[in-house]
DNA sequence: ATACTCATTGACTGAAATGGTCAATAACTT
DNA sequence: AAGTTATTGACCATTTCAGTCAATGAGTAT
């Protein structure tokens, strides 16, 4: 159970298949049909607790980017001012919310990562705010003047963003399909900051 | 005409037409039907030059990456050891051949840096082993003695092709739909450099 | 028992789009 | 006139899709 306080029994199982199979196909792919089959419901179901597919996907991406947002809220340590140590907190977190469920993990990373295939109106837009909203507490209260003054800074965080984007979707495509049953969180993490280490040692003076 | 040496003319506009409709769309959203209409001629033309929807791709694909690799094999110097000009070299003569036929740039996205939907066959893993190989030569013959002592070397050439890519994948964004008329080659050339500088600073003692 | 409400079903709809075929024919060449 | 090559587009069979709805089951209140 992914998100708490669902009293309806077929519509926890709706939301749960809908994740795996969004998480899976991405929403132009997904398919109603698949969801309903995979919860083990009628097509009715659906229907009757969305309007359709569309504010279905809606439904989980506003739910999932709230649980994430909590846990970071709730956990990041603000007085903190070192760039790589909050990024390292940042990344901790989230990673320990995600192992609660591959699904969704993997629901998250077509949401974030991946291109959104062609999505309906604004949502791509409202994805794309969200996302830099939660990247907003990343700078919040950083301590610049530890980055070297030959370079420029901006660029340099940037380009740091970019390295560790790719670090992570490189990590996403390792655990493609895992269940993370046998991920072994302190083998990651010792990687993950030599990566910050590398990138420490270069930047700061 | 992208690809020369194409006696028929009817064979030529459906390339052509491919190359648009899969810059656009990926391999399985685009639409054999799609790609007649734009070409301007009868589905049956398709048929008698390809086998199949399959085929087309697969040779568009070949025919972009010998274009591509014939590039850089004519015009990169091997002389050159330093990592970054290198870099900015492949990059330079890459931008210059994208910047004549905007499709074409499109086109190789979809095949690069996008996902590639869900290509049949082993397709994807061909487009990967092209991909890699194509890499190859960024590395040959470089002065890895350039890079501080005190970090990892291998780590920190995987870390700077993560933040290089997303510098480019930030620039497909940024040109996405462009027609490239408007497209000043200087300027992007010096944002670029400028780039690159920030990583020598910092990864060079 | 009766009536009423909420939950649930899954067969069904109509539309869209798909890749691929093929008999017919036009356009050239010999 | 015969033969070859290039070209057409209506057509096919199939799949898939989001969404609907009359029917019914379950539970509760009267």
């Amino acid at each position: 159970m992914i998100f708490e306080n669902i009293k309806e029994e077929s519509k926890q199982k709706i939301v749960t298949a809908a994740l795996r199979e969004f998480a899976e196909n991405g929403y132009n792919r997904a398919s109603t049909n698949s969801i309903v089959k995979r919860a083990g419901v009628g097509k009715g179901m659906l229907y009757y607790y969305f309007k359709n597919k569309y504010e279905l996907y809606v439904y989980l991406i506003t739910q999932s980017l709230g649980v994430i947002e909590e846990h970071v809220n709730k956990q990041i340590n603000l007085d903190e001012t070192d760039f790589f140590e909050r990024y390292r907190q940042t990344v901790d977190i989230e990673m320990k919310v995600y192992m609660e469920n591959a699904d969704f993990f993997n629901f998250m990373s077509y949401v974030f990562v991946m291109e959104n295939d062609h999505l309906p109106n604004d949502l791509s837009d409202s994805i794309e705010q969200l996302k830099t909203e939660g990247f907003g507490s990343l700078y919040k209260n950083i301590d610049l003047t530890k980055f070297r003054d030959d370079i420029d800074v901006e660029k340099a965080l940037q380009l740091i963003q970019w390295a560790l984007d790719g670090y992570q979707q490189q990590l996403i495509e390792r655990l493609k399909g895992t269940d993370f049953s046998n991920f072994e969180f302190e083998v990651y993490q010792k990687e993950f900051m030599e990566y910050l280490n590398v990138l420490k040692t270069s930047f700061y003076h």
